[in-house]
DNA sequence: CACGAGACCTGTTCGC
DNA sequence: TGCGAACAGGTCTCGT
Protein backbone atom coordinates (compact mmCIF):
# COMPACT_ATOMS: atom_id res chain seq x y z
CA UNK A 1 0.00 0.00 0.00
CA UNK A 2 1.92 2.80 1.22
CA UNK A 3 4.46 5.21 -1.18
CA UNK A 4 5.36 8.42 1.09
CA UNK A 5 2.14 9.96 0.25
CA UNK A 6 0.41 7.36 1.85
CA UNK A 7 3.15 6.99 5.11
CA UNK A 8 2.78 11.44 5.21
CA UNK A 9 -1.49 10.52 5.40
CA UNK A 10 -0.90 7.78 8.13
CA UNK A 11 1.64 10.12 9.63
CA UNK A 12 -0.66 13.79 9.84
CA UNK A 13 -3.32 11.19 11.51
CA UNK A 14 -1.51 9.60 13.69
CA UNK A 15 0.36 12.49 15.31
CA UNK A 16 -2.19 14.56 17.05
CA UNK A 17 -3.90 10.85 18.63
CA UNK A 18 -0.35 9.81 19.83
CA UNK A 19 1.89 12.85 20.59
CA UNK A 20 2.55 13.42 24.39
CA UNK A 21 0.69 9.72 25.43
CA UNK A 22 3.03 7.38 27.72
CA UNK A 23 3.12 3.54 26.41
CA UNK A 24 1.07 1.47 29.17
CA UNK A 25 1.20 -1.93 27.20
CA UNK A 26 2.72 -3.71 24.24
CA UNK A 27 2.15 -6.77 22.58
CA UNK A 28 3.93 -8.63 19.84
CA UNK A 29 1.37 -11.01 18.04
CA UNK A 30 3.76 -11.44 15.10
CA UNK A 31 7.39 -11.93 16.27
CA UNK A 32 9.09 -11.49 12.91
CA UNK A 33 7.57 -8.19 12.69
CA UNK A 34 10.08 -6.65 15.03
CA UNK A 35 13.68 -6.23 13.47
CA UNK A 36 15.07 -5.30 17.50
CA UNK A 37 15.19 -5.89 20.07
CA UNK A 38 14.74 -9.23 20.54
CA UNK A 39 11.92 -10.92 22.34
CA UNK A 40 10.60 -9.45 25.37
CA UNK A 41 13.08 -7.01 26.20
CA UNK A 42 10.76 -4.76 23.65
CA UNK A 43 8.18 -4.93 25.76
CA UNK A 44 9.95 -4.17 28.86
CA UNK A 45 11.55 -1.31 27.09
CA UNK A 46 9.41 0.40 25.36
CA UNK A 47 6.39 0.45 28.11
CA UNK A 48 6.75 3.49 30.67
CA UNK A 49 7.96 5.71 27.80
CA UNK A 50 6.27 8.64 26.43
CA UNK A 51 5.67 9.53 22.57
CA UNK A 52 7.46 12.79 21.94
CA UNK A 53 6.95 13.35 18.25
CA UNK A 54 5.88 11.77 14.99
CA UNK A 55 7.06 12.04 11.65
CA UNK A 56 8.20 10.57 8.25
CA UNK A 57 11.35 9.40 6.53
CA UNK A 58 11.17 8.10 2.89
CA UNK A 59 8.31 5.39 3.98
CA UNK A 60 9.01 4.64 7.46
CA UNK A 61 7.17 6.29 10.24
CA UNK A 62 9.39 7.47 12.88
CA UNK A 63 8.06 7.61 16.42
CA UNK A 64 10.96 9.23 19.00
CA UNK A 65 9.87 8.72 22.30
CA UNK A 66 11.02 9.38 25.67
CA UNK A 67 14.84 7.56 25.23
CA UNK A 68 13.88 5.21 22.13
CA UNK A 69 13.19 5.73 18.42
CA UNK A 70 10.48 3.31 17.01
CA UNK A 71 10.52 2.63 13.26
CA UNK A 72 8.12 1.12 11.40
CA UNK A 73 7.77 -0.11 7.86
CA UNK A 74 4.77 -0.28 6.25
CA UNK A 75 6.18 -2.32 2.73
CA UNK A 76 2.85 -3.82 0.90
CA UNK A 77 0.06 -4.48 3.48
CA UNK A 78 0.62 -2.42 6.56
CA UNK A 79 -1.79 0.00 8.12
CA UNK A 80 -2.03 1.53 11.39
CA UNK A 81 -4.98 2.63 13.24
CA UNK A 82 -5.75 4.26 16.69
CA UNK A 83 -8.63 2.47 18.27
CA UNK A 84 -10.53 2.66 21.80
CA UNK A 85 -10.32 0.59 24.39
CA UNK A 86 -11.34 -2.04 24.76
CA UNK A 87 -9.99 -3.37 21.58
CA UNK A 88 -10.38 -6.76 20.32
CA UNK A 89 -7.73 -8.06 18.22
CA UNK A 90 -8.43 -8.22 14.78
CA UNK A 91 -7.23 -10.43 11.86
CA UNK A 92 -3.62 -9.65 10.85
CA UNK A 93 -2.81 -7.59 14.11
CA UNK A 94 0.82 -7.72 14.71
CA UNK A 95 1.62 -5.02 17.07
CA UNK A 96 -0.27 -3.24 19.42
CA UNK A 97 0.23 -0.26 21.96
CA UNK A 98 -1.95 0.78 24.98
CA UNK A 99 -1.65 4.17 25.32
CA UNK A 100 -2.09 6.66 28.30
CA UNK A 101 -5.15 8.52 26.53
CA UNK A 102 -7.48 4.78 26.53
CA UNK A 103 -6.71 4.62 22.84
CA UNK A 104 -5.00 1.40 21.29
CA UNK A 105 -2.11 1.98 18.85
CA UNK A 106 -2.31 -1.17 16.06
CA UNK A 107 0.08 -2.45 13.14
CA UNK A 108 -2.06 -4.29 11.05
CA UNK A 109 0.11 -6.34 8.28
CA UNK A 110 -1.74 -8.83 5.96
CA UNK A 111 1.20 -10.11 4.41
CA UNK A 112 3.15 -10.04 7.18
CA UNK A 113 6.66 -7.96 5.07
CA UNK A 114 6.07 -4.98 7.48
CA UNK A 115 8.93 -4.45 10.14
CA UNK A 116 9.46 -2.09 13.09
CA UNK A 117 12.56 -1.16 15.28
CA UNK A 118 12.63 -0.41 18.50
CA UNK A 119 16.49 1.91 18.95
CA UNK A 120 18.49 4.64 20.22
CA UNK A 121 20.34 4.67 16.99
CA UNK A 122 17.60 5.91 14.08
CA UNK A 123 20.28 6.79 11.69
CA UNK A 124 21.51 3.08 11.62
CA UNK A 125 18.09 1.93 10.25
CA UNK A 126 17.75 5.13 8.16
CA UNK A 127 21.34 6.61 7.87
CA UNK A 128 21.56 4.96 4.10
CA UNK A 129 18.28 6.59 2.67
CA UNK A 130 18.65 9.10 0.21
CA UNK A 131 17.24 12.58 -0.15
CA UNK A 132 14.01 13.22 0.74
CA UNK A 133 12.15 14.67 -2.30
CA UNK A 134 10.00 17.18 -0.98
CA UNK A 135 13.28 19.14 0.67
CA UNK A 136 15.33 21.76 -0.34
CA UNK A 137 17.95 19.51 -0.41
CA UNK A 138 16.24 17.45 -3.56
CA UNK A 139 17.27 20.19 -6.17
CA UNK A 140 16.93 20.11 -10.53
CA UNK A 141 20.85 20.34 -9.90
CA UNK A 142 21.06 17.24 -7.69
CA UNK A 143 19.04 15.11 -9.62
CA UNK A 144 20.76 15.74 -12.85
CA UNK A 145 24.02 15.02 -11.42
CA UNK A 146 22.76 11.74 -9.08
CA UNK A 147 21.57 10.47 -12.51
CA UNK A 148 24.67 11.12 -14.34
CA UNK A 149 26.70 9.62 -11.69
CA UNK A 150 25.36 6.29 -12.59
CA UNK A 151 24.49 4.33 -15.42
CA UNK A 152 21.18 2.74 -14.50
CA UNK A 153 17.44 2.28 -16.06
CA UNK A 154 15.61 5.00 -14.81
CA UNK A 155 12.81 3.50 -13.00
CA UNK A 156 14.82 0.83 -10.90
CA UNK A 157 17.18 4.16 -10.11
CA UNK A 158 14.33 5.89 -8.94
CA UNK A 159 12.48 3.08 -6.87
CA UNK A 160 16.00 2.55 -5.17
CA UNK A 161 15.42 3.91 -1.64
CA UNK A 162 19.33 4.91 -1.23
CA UNK A 163 18.92 7.02 -4.37
CA UNK A 164 15.93 8.55 -3.23
CA UNK A 165 13.83 8.12 -0.42
CA UNK A 166 10.06 7.60 -1.27
CA UNK A 167 8.73 6.72 -4.02
CA UNK A 168 7.20 3.37 -4.78
CA UNK A 169 5.66 1.81 -7.70
CA UNK A 170 2.92 3.91 -8.32
CA UNK A 171 4.71 7.23 -8.12
CA UNK A 172 7.76 6.64 -9.83
CA UNK A 173 5.15 5.52 -13.18
CA UNK A 174 3.31 9.10 -12.28
CA UNK A 175 6.54 10.84 -12.26
CA UNK A 176 8.02 9.10 -15.11
CA UNK A 177 4.91 9.93 -17.54
CA UNK A 178 4.45 13.32 -16.33
CA UNK A 179 8.32 14.00 -17.02
CA UNK A 180 7.48 11.94 -20.78
CA UNK A 181 10.69 9.98 -20.42
CA UNK A 182 10.88 6.27 -20.44
CA UNK A 183 11.48 4.12 -17.79
CA UNK A 184 14.53 2.47 -19.71
CA UNK A 185 15.97 5.17 -20.42
CA UNK A 186 19.53 4.97 -18.73
CA UNK A 187 20.26 7.41 -16.16
CA UNK A 188 23.58 8.58 -17.53
CA UNK A 189 22.17 10.26 -21.09
CA UNK A 190 19.41 12.46 -19.38
CA UNK A 191 19.96 15.82 -20.27
CA UNK A 192 20.07 18.80 -17.69
CA UNK A 193 16.50 19.95 -19.69
CA UNK A 194 15.37 16.13 -19.23
CA UNK A 195 16.11 15.95 -14.99
CA UNK A 196 14.46 19.35 -14.54
CA UNK A 197 11.30 17.69 -16.13
CA UNK A 198 11.87 14.82 -13.70
CA UNK A 199 12.68 17.07 -10.68
CA UNK A 200 9.16 18.92 -11.31
CA UNK A 201 7.36 15.69 -11.78
CA UNK A 202 8.07 14.51 -8.98
CA UNK A 203 7.32 17.35 -6.93
CA UNK A 204 4.43 17.54 -8.44
CA UNK A 205 2.85 13.73 -8.28
CA UNK A 206 3.97 13.31 -4.56
CA UNK A 207 2.43 16.78 -3.77
CA UNK A 208 -0.68 16.02 -5.57
CA UNK A 209 -1.02 12.77 -3.77
CA UNK A 210 -0.59 14.22 -0.25
CA UNK A 211 -2.54 16.59 -0.85
CA UNK A 212 -5.49 13.90 -2.11
CA UNK A 213 -4.34 11.81 1.23
CA UNK A 214 -2.93 8.91 -0.72
CA UNK A 215 -4.01 6.18 -3.41
CA UNK A 216 -6.45 4.06 -1.85
CA UNK A 217 -6.44 0.35 -4.12
CA UNK A 218 -8.00 -3.25 -3.84
CA UNK A 219 -9.16 -3.98 -0.47
CA UNK A 220 -7.00 -1.28 1.45
CA UNK A 221 -9.00 1.97 1.82
CA UNK A 222 -7.87 4.60 4.01
CA UNK A 223 -9.71 7.41 2.28
CA UNK A 224 -7.16 8.83 -0.21
CA UNK A 225 -8.42 9.46 -3.87
CA UNK A 226 -5.22 9.88 -5.55
CA UNK A 227 -6.39 6.41 -7.44
CA UNK A 228 -8.64 8.63 -9.41
CA UNK A 229 -6.18 10.70 -11.13
CA UNK A 230 -3.47 8.63 -12.20
CA UNK A 231 -2.02 9.18 -15.74
CA UNK A 232 -0.55 5.82 -16.22
CA UNK A 233 -0.28 3.66 -13.12
CA UNK A 234 -2.82 0.63 -13.55
CA UNK A 235 -4.77 2.10 -17.08
CA UNK A 236 -3.57 -0.59 -19.37
CA UNK A 237 -5.56 0.32 -22.47
CA UNK A 238 -6.90 3.07 -21.19
CA UNK A 239 -6.08 6.59 -22.98
CA UNK A 240 -3.01 8.54 -22.49
CA UNK A 241 -4.51 11.67 -20.73
CA UNK A 242 -1.75 13.94 -23.29
CA UNK A 243 -2.81 12.24 -26.74
CA UNK A 244 -4.99 9.58 -26.36
CA UNK A 245 -2.85 6.43 -27.41
CA UNK A 246 -3.36 3.04 -24.87
CA UNK A 247 -1.46 2.93 -22.01
CA UNK A 248 0.94 0.17 -22.58
CA UNK A 249 1.93 -2.71 -19.23
CA UNK A 250 5.60 -3.59 -19.87
CA UNK A 251 7.57 -5.46 -16.88
CA UNK A 252 10.89 -3.74 -15.45
CA UNK A 253 12.84 -4.90 -12.76
CA UNK A 254 9.88 -7.69 -11.84
CA UNK A 255 7.31 -4.28 -11.17
CA UNK A 256 4.56 -4.01 -13.73
CA UNK A 257 4.91 -0.51 -15.31
CA UNK A 258 2.77 1.68 -17.17
CA UNK A 259 3.62 4.01 -20.10
CA UNK A 260 1.82 5.69 -23.30
CA UNK A 261 4.31 4.49 -26.05
CA UNK A 262 4.07 7.52 -27.52
CA UNK A 263 4.61 10.20 -25.00
CA UNK A 264 7.65 8.25 -23.36
CA UNK A 265 9.29 7.59 -26.32
CA UNK A 266 13.09 8.36 -25.85
CA UNK A 267 13.39 4.78 -25.82
CA UNK A 268 13.57 3.53 -29.72
C1' DC B 1 28.48 -1.88 -10.10
C1' DA B 2 24.13 -3.29 -12.45
C1' DC B 3 20.71 -6.67 -13.04
C1' DG B 4 17.67 -10.85 -12.78
C1' DA B 5 15.65 -14.38 -9.93
C1' DG B 6 13.94 -15.98 -5.77
C1' DA B 7 12.34 -15.26 -1.05
C1' DC B 8 9.29 -13.43 2.33
C1' DC B 9 3.45 -13.65 3.00
C1' DT B 10 -1.79 -13.52 2.33
C1' DG B 11 -5.61 -12.50 -0.40
C1' DT B 12 -8.11 -11.44 -4.71
C1' DT B 13 -8.86 -11.87 -9.49
C1' DC B 14 -8.19 -14.12 -13.93
C1' DG B 15 -8.25 -17.87 -17.30
C1' DC B 16 -9.46 -22.38 -18.58
C1' DT C 1 -18.33 -24.29 -9.90
C1' DG C 2 -13.43 -25.44 -9.28
C1' DC C 3 -8.72 -24.76 -9.29
C1' DG C 4 -4.25 -23.24 -10.32
C1' DA C 5 -1.84 -19.21 -12.02
C1' DA C 6 -0.93 -14.49 -11.90
C1' DC C 7 -0.84 -10.49 -9.49
C1' DA C 8 -0.53 -6.84 -5.54
C1' DG C 9 1.58 -0.07 -3.27
C1' DG C 10 8.39 -3.31 -0.88
C1' DT C 11 12.82 -4.81 0.11
C1' DC C 12 16.51 -8.22 0.93
C1' DT C 13 19.93 -11.60 -0.62
C1' DC C 14 22.32 -14.31 -3.83
C1' DG C 15 24.40 -15.40 -8.28
C1' DT C 16 26.14 -13.71 -12.83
Amino acid sequence: MPELPEVETIVRGLRPQIVGQAIRNAELLWPRTLVTPEGDKFARTIIGQRVREVSRRGKFVVLRLSVSHLLIHLRMSGDIFIKDKPVQIEKHDRLILSLSNDKVMVFNDTRKFGRAWLTKDPEAVLGGLGPEPLSEAFTPEWLGQALRSRKRRLKPLLLDQTFIAGLGNIYTDEALHLARLHPLAASDTVTPEQAGRLWRAIRQVLEEGIRRNGASIDWVYRGGDFQNYFRAYGRTGQPCPECGTPIERMLVGQRSTHICPFCQNEEL
